[in-house]
RNA sequence: GGCGGUGUAGCUCAGCUGGUUAGAGCAGCGGAAUCAUAAUCCGCGUGUCGGGGGUUCGAAUCCCUCCACCGCCA
């Protein structure tokens, strides 16, 4: 039977708007699920947003709604983000840490932690003018300035209740050392790894209600909320059921969850969440991905230097001329950087792709192939002839590519074959073929050959680029029919003189005023 | 300060456990073709493989050292 394949994004924090860097992860995981179902497995697909903590109680107030209402905006900003990328519908379950089953998840795990908790004082640097608390290690303690406004940040104590992480450490190197739970890339395993040459010091996961009123009850303590981060990590299991669910059994303990997540947050997945896991005698993720981020030009992403991408305005502006907007951002998320390093994102960059990649390569490939169907086999399929060599290999290429997150490289495999045919189509020549009458079927066979190729390109591309996929599988007059993987290395699969569709440009782009 | 990484063509990078003339994409230069969105295709790279030293018959690939940059931790 189909096998079962669970996908995580992280729970997006809604203190600000979405980003290229919210956008990336989701698309990747967008990606993997497309392909994934491509392949025939049982896909559950998960993101959402986290929404409780101090921050967000802030950034409500500024907006001058409740908590609730300011989270109900941003997720809702989320969602049309994820519609206007061709993600929604493609996700099993957008969870908000708000949910009341997600309450419910986190107060049972902490009835159950709680003979493992122990209470303490917790010790933390706070800005007052931000409302701002930041961790010990977060702020230079001969020049205590609050990270936010540069302002003088006292420290402060507060009785919590903590979960131990030393006892697990021996256990969780070697979990990972064993692969039982992979990190990746391989710097990040070694940089967890690294952290786990020390001693770990206790998780704190709860706060005062008196400090931070936005957050899930405490069941065992009125007096307290719990931490932000705890909360927002069990959501993963949330989604799924536990513990009673059979879809928890399914996806979690038979599939192994795949957390893909920005190298930032590496330290919560790796370490905290796999030891509460274990505390909970769950476990522990299959696949923990960190991807890198994504600079714009030379620089950093930041609010203080406004340069912070937006989606939206990529999509909606930048390539409004664009059918195929959304693809040709999500090609270049996916094309440009090999996942899990930094990458550097520009206009200019983006358009490059757009033009030489997509335009030049693949969409011209479609429109002269399809345009010489038209006009020399009367708009009908014709009968393939031989693959073109680049056939052969692409199906096992994009395996492994994927099973290795590569998505980078499963793009170039894929576009190799689209230059491949390109080639292909000058060393036939198929106008020349077509002013020779001796050649009719010579030509018939090299267009057919070609119909195939451009079917197979269509499969390929449907993780990565979902529309223009379809717009290529209906341009073939393959209509409704689905798109499978394993028809990748089938050959050939076309129907000849089954009428082809309606010729598409699928990037056009402004005549050069050069 | 500790740990780890990186430094290869103008740019971005591949080069695994050492072995024929060090590669790709992009950019650049020259040419061909006209089916196609002036889109395509072909040809062209003498690069001190960061510097120095060492191991070896042989090193970009191993070891030492120095320099520069980066990440994580403290």
């Amino acid at each position: 039977m189909a096998d079962p394949v669970y996908l995580t994004t992280p729970l997006y924090y809604v203190n600000a708007a979405p980003h290229i860097g919210h956008s990336y992860t989701t698309v990747a995981a967008d990606c993997l699920a497309r392909y994934h179902r491509l392949r025939g497995d049982d896909v559950f697909f998960l993101t959402g947003t986290d929404e409780h903590g101090e921050k967000i109680a802030q950034a409500a107030a500024v907006a001058g709604l409740s908590p609730k209402a300011f989270a109900d905006r941003a997720a809702a900003t989320f969602h049309a983000l994820w519609k206007q990328l061709g993600i929604e519908g493609s996700y099993t379950r957008f969870i908000r840490t708000t949910d009341p089953d997600h309450e419910a998840t986190v107060k049972t795990v902490l009835q159950r932690l709680k003979p493992l908790l122990r209470q303490g004082t917790y010790r933390f640097w706070y800005c007052v003018p931000c409302e701002t608390s930041f961790g010990l290690s977060e702020i230079d303690a001969a020049r205590p300035a609050c990270l936010n406004c540069q302002r003088p940040v006292s420290q402060v104590e507060e009785e919590d209740y903590f979960l131990e992480l030393e006892p697990h450490r021996a256990w969780l190197r070697d979990v990972i050392e064993r692969e039982q739970m992979r990190i990746w890339p391989v710097e990040r395993r070694n940089e967890v790894l690294g952290m786990l040459a020390q001693p770990l010091p206790e998780l704190c996961i709860t706060r005062p209600r008196s400090r931070v009123p936005w957050g899930i009850d405490v069941p065992f303590s009125p007096d307290h909320v719990t931490y932000v981060w705890f909360d927002a990590l069990l959501n993963y299991i949330t989604a799924l059921g536990w513990p009673d669910d059979p879809r928890f059994a399914r996806y979690w303990q038979e599939a192994g969850a795949v957390h893909l997540i920005g190298k930032d947050i590496i330290r919560h997945h790796a370490l905290y969440w796999p030891i509460i896991l274990r505390a909970l005698e769950l476990k522990p993720p299959a696949l923990i991905f960190a991807h890198g981020w994504w600079k714009i030009g030379e620089q950093k992403m930041s609010k203080s230097l406004g340069n912070i991408v937006d989606p939206t305005v990529v999509v909606g502006q930048l390539l409004k001329e664009q059918p195929f907007a959304a693809d040709i951002y999500r090609y270049f998320l996916l094309r440009e950087v090999p996942f899990g390093q930094d990458g550097a994102f520009s206009e200019e960059a983006l358009m490059k792709r757009l033009q030489d990649d997509l335009a030049n390569d693949l969409g011209n490939l479609v429109n002269r192939t399809l345009s010489m169907i038209q006009r020399y086999c009367h708009a009908q399929t014709p009968r393939a002839g031989d693959a073109i060599s680049g056939v052969s290999g692409l199906s096992a290429e994009i395996a492994s590519a994927m099973e290795r997150l590569e998505f980078s490289a499963a793009l170039e495999a894929i576009m190799r074959l689209v230059t491949q045919a390109n080639q292909y189509i000058e060393q036939t020549a198929p106008w020349k073929l077509a002013k020779q009458p001796g050649e009719a079927k010579t030509l018939q066979a090299v267009l057919g050959t070609l119909a195939e190729v451009i079917r197979i390109v269509a499969i390929a591309l449907e993780p990565f680029m979902p529309r223009v996929s379809a717009s290529i599988w209906a341009q073939l007059g393959l209509g409704d029919a689905p798109r499978r993987l394993s028809d990748l290395s089938r050959w050939p699969a076309l129907t000849a003189g089954a009428p082809i569709g309606t010729p598409q440009i699928l990037f056009p782009l402004p005549r050069t005023n050069a």
